[in-house]
Formats: C-alpha cells, structure tokens, sequence
DNA sequence: CTAATTGCAAAAGCTTTGCAGCGCA
DNA sequence: TGCGCTGCAAAGCTTTTGCAATTAG
C-alpha cells in the first residue's frame, strides 16, 4: 500500500484513482502552485480521464483534510500546494509571476501581539509581498 | 465647485453624475468597505439609474486613480474603501464579519527587510489576520 | 464637435451543483 | 450491497466587454 494510499485514509476519504492522481499531482509539482486548471491540464496532459468538477471537489476535501493550502493571490484562480506543515508566506515577483516563499518569526510574533491588543485570537493569516526586481 | 468635482478633476476623470454619486457613496459609507454589489444596491435605494456595468468601471478607474483602495479577502467580492493615504492592514473577525483595521511599523519594517534579503523591492502588500473573538 | 462615458446585454472566468451511473470498502 | 464518488452538463457568481447612444469639456 502506498504512501499516498495511506495519507488519503488517514483523512477518511476513500482511495479512488482521482485522488491519487491529483495528489501525486501536487506532490510532484513541489514547487510550484497548481490552480485547479492547472491540476486538470496536467491529468488531460497524462491521457486521464477526470473531470473539472472532481478537481475542484477533490482540492477542496483535500483542503479540508488539511493535505493541502489554498492560496488566494490577487485576482485570479485559486492555487494550491501540499501542506508539509511548515507554514510560510509569499512573495509575488510581478515581473515574472515568481513566488518566493519565506517566514518570519518575528511577523507572526507581532501578529499575536495585535491581536492579542484587540482582545482577538489569530484563527488564520494571509500575507503576500508583491515585488520587482531591484534595478 | 464642490470637493469631490475637484477630486475628479484633479485624477483627469471627467465629471459626470455616475462617478459623483459613486465616490458620494463610498465616502458616506467611511468605515465599511463596499463591494461592486453594495455600491450599486445603494444606487438603486436612491433611484439612481446606473449600470452595474458602470459601476465596476468606475471602481476600477478610482482605484487606478488612487482614490480608493480595492482588499480581497479571502473568498467573496472585491470590497473598497476610499484612501485617505494612511496605510493599513485588516484583522477580519470570522464570526461576525467585522473588519478592523491596524498598522504596525514593526511588521512593514520587516517585510523590506525580507524583500531587501532576496534583491527586490516591495510595490505593495496585503495582510489579512483572520479571527475570533476570545472566549 | 469629439473623445470620453454610459447602459444594456452578452460573454468570460472561476467555481459549484444536480443528477444518474459507477466503484470502493 | 450501500454509500461515497465521479463525469457531464448546467447553473451561479463576480467581473469584463462590445456596441450604439449620450454627454462633458
């Protein structure tokens, strides 16, 4: 039984071939972010049979389950990438769509500290740096 | 001539009745932020005859002029708010949807540090601090 | 006068949903 | 076998666009 067997019933979701196709999918593009279209584009590429609306079902279980993020960067679709538990920001090179993922301690400490200034608790952030190349 | 006539001019937009009840609106509405939706529902409380259509574009003009700042957060609409040029930050409260906004020097000055780290330069930003009220 | 602006309707882009059939446990 | 899962197509929601008519400067 494979990993990837496991990890899908570890979260309770059946081991049907879509899933294990689309997580693979994401495991191997490590890396990158994958938008829906982008998970569909890869499995038609590979001769698949799956349909859109599975991806988009089978990434939002799949984000429920905590197997992955979901990232909402400006307009555009949504992206995706598996979630090794390491939690991290992003930096979005305008010029040439390059993201750059980074953490800061530091950010977060002083996000707790606002937060705990305004009597709320930090249920999720979302922080991304939109950059160009130094001239 | 009134201000928001002056605003107008002053960004190379012309004068017409859309744009003055459209800016009218975000500035009463101060302290909120109004998706395309919103806007354009108010327009239709006050009988005012215009296209949502118009609306979006409006919007978008305004935006590009810096007159008002467009926020995505998370899933649903774009939202607006007019820029009065102090920067900030939002905290949304997940239970009841209130948005209140934050700046910390702290926090920004960390971001160009990081961004001074990987050679480039920061043209812009977006924090989001997800919450809940603590129990 | 003339380019900018507008309303309408249609279309586009992303995502969700209804439904009947299929497949994992 | 039974409920979960799937593909397809249709619908939904937000936003953009083509076009002819209108209007500000």
């Amino acid at each position: 039984m494979s990993e990837e067997n496991l990890e899908l019933r570890k979260v309770g979701l059946k081991v049907t071939a879509p899933r294990l196709k689309i997580l693979h999918i994401l495991e191997e593009s490590s890396g990158h972010h994958m938008s829906a279209e982008d998970v569909y584009r890869k499995l038609m590429e590979s001769g698949e049979d799956v349909g859109i609306a599975t991806v988009y079902r089978v990434l939002t279980q799949f984000e429920g389950a905590g197997l992955i993020a979901r990232h909402n960067f400006d307009n555009g679709p949504a992206v995706y990438e598996v979630d090794r538990g390491d939690h991290h920001d992003h930096m979005v090179n305008v010029d040439n769509g390059v993201v750059i993922e980074f953490h800061s301690a530091e950010i977060e400490a002083l996000q707790e500290k606002i937060a705990a200034e305004n009597g709320v608790d930090i249920i999720g952030h979302n922080l991304v740096l939109y950059v160009k190349d130094r001239k």
